[in-house]
DNA sequence: TATAGCTGTTGCCGAAACGGCATCAACATG
DNA sequence: CATGTTGATGCCGTTTCGGCAACAGCTATA
């Protein structure tokens, strides 16, 4: 089923690559049916498309607005490629998730393995990214469903859903802060605290506030995964900060204890955003799998709302 | 700049006529040529796309997906085209509008004259269609923003504003009912009444309420075209109802009042909304005018809203 | 500084795709 | 039954496409 030109398919695969050769390696092409390809478009166009460097291709201002109409093009086929096979009952495709690392514990394992269960022959791929890497690779087209901190997201993708979950305080089970059900950014302070790196969003959701208090902070540990920080907290290391949405498991061990934090009075809240392109309509099966994305966060977000009450956003 | 397959511009070509030979007159090529396309678009997709009648051709389920992806493809390669033309300082193309009759008095006329003031390079084609024929022939990418009466629309539109507009009574001037502020549909019955036919769609809003009245009705007129009704009410044939958007110029001469109709005390509102299709990103010159429409048409709502008030929706 | 390895481009040539012409059978209309 | 129109097909010249090999330009390494 290739009914559009070579020459849009081979554009992309460049544009992917950044590479001539490697596109027509990737395309299992000689490098000069590719090559042609491109110069025939860009006389087509009347502008070139690349900027040929030494080391590569690099799009043009115009070669991002036709990469652009080329994604349009290829995600849509996509989309009736699958609409022609569930006409014919047949239901496949592959699913292209990019998310952060707060979902990998138990929300995204959880969700695909019961959709799996249910629809056998839709595959997945997740790539688990930054926050803004994340909106990225989804401009990119590189996945279809992204789930980031919701910053604000650039004009060519839709925020789907924002759910909003609590940040707290993560400890030991023997930790004396366990003892409380809340706990206050100064009396975390006062223990050893494992920071994340400003590479993680939770470091600038919890700077500012730091900042405020000016109080010199014991010695601490930084780091950039938020798994690594969860076992940390669970070996007695310190206090981290996360969202509950990453302890499912090992709280329920009571190995770790999970505290909603308190900053003058007012929870502090992480913002969770789902995002699709915008210029685009998504495959059936990958459709299905969103929805049943928005609908398990937003349960988990009432179920975390119930169980900590507070005023609500 | 072709850079797509002949086979999709064929494609919609007999989708848009009908008929293979007819689209080969269209495009200029031998009617051989189009039929192969055709062929070898059903081999690559694995099912027909057309059903062969006698008489010409006739999508099938499968067809009309394809149509619905190439309809994404070529209209997105317009604008793409037009983000290319505007890089370079040209700014030109061609908006499709369509629309029912109440615009043609005065919105429209008014709308595209200042705007190709401004931008003279950009073209127009507006197309008078019945509510329901506008939302279709957007559907079927015929045309770029269609304005029609607020009905339920399919969901491959996307309603971009509703605009409210109170339904009234025409009259000429000296017309005994010309001295009021308002009137009910009791009073204007009690006249000869300019009855829409059941084509427009001031007819569904009339009818439930008259029939609630259940009286018998002077000998009546009736028309399916709102430019004949009204210079009908002019020459005091009768009573003709509509909303105050078609009669701006008339009324300015007082040859015609217009009366914003009481129902059991509350206004009878006439819905307007602005549509396109959602599948699709906009030409930078069809955005830019879509926007004036709607900041246009918010305004007349607003100052009519000012010149008759009444309690808000 | 010479060499090896990479890049994109180009000339040449066979293969595949495309389009035009004439013709065919099927069907509708008069 | 005759006529006109429909889409499909065989034949053939033209165009396009892709593979091979060679080329110039550049970088990194020895």
């Amino acid at each position: 089923m290739r009914f559009h030109s070579p020459a849009i398919q081979y554009f992309h695969a460049v544009r992917r690559t950044g590479s001539i050769r490697a596109a027509a390696r990737l395309l299992n092409v000689a490098s000069s049916a590719v090559s042609r390809q491109i110069l025939k478009l860009e006389q087509e166009v009347g502008s070139p498309l690349f900027e040929r460097n030494a080391r590569g291709l690099t799009l043009t201002t115009v070669g991002e607005m036709l990469a652009r109409h080329v994604m349009n093009v290829l995600q849509d086929l996509d989309r009736f490629r699958s609409d022609v096979a569930s006409l014919s009952g047949t239901w496949h495709g592959t699913v292209s998730i990019a998310c952060i690392e707060s979902l990998t514990e138990s929300v995204l394992p959880d969700l695909i393995a019961s959709h799996r269960g249910r629809a056998r022959r839709v595959s997945f791929t997740t790539e688990v990214k930054g926050s803004s890497d994340v909106l990225e690779a989804l401009s990119r087209g590189e996945a279809d469903i992204g789930i980031a901190m919701a910053l604000r997201h650039p004009p060519d993708l839709r925020q789907v859903a924002l759910k909003r979950f609590r940040l707290g305080a993560v400890v030991a089970g023997d930790h004396p802060l366990a003892r409380g059900k809340t706990v206050t950014l100064t009396q975390c302070l006062a223990f050893p605290v494992i920071h994340a790196l400003p590479e993680l969003s939770i470091y600038h959701l919890l700077q500012p506030l730091i900042a405020q208090l000016s109080e010199t902070p014991e010695p601490a540990i930084q780091a950039n995964s938020i798994d690594l920080m969860r076992e940390l907290a669970a070996r007695g290391v310190g206090v981290a900060f996360q969202t509950q949405l990453g302890i499912g498991r090992l709280s329920r061990d009571s190995r770790l204890v999970f505290l909603p934090l308190d900053n003058a009075g007012s929870p502090v809240w992480s913002d969770l955003g789902i995002y699709v392109r915008a210029e685009r309509t998504l495959p059936a099966y990958t459709e299905s799998f969103l929805q049943e994305l928005v609908r398990e966060l937003g349960e988990r977000e009432r179920r975390e709302n119930a169980a900590y009450p507070q005023v609500a956003r």
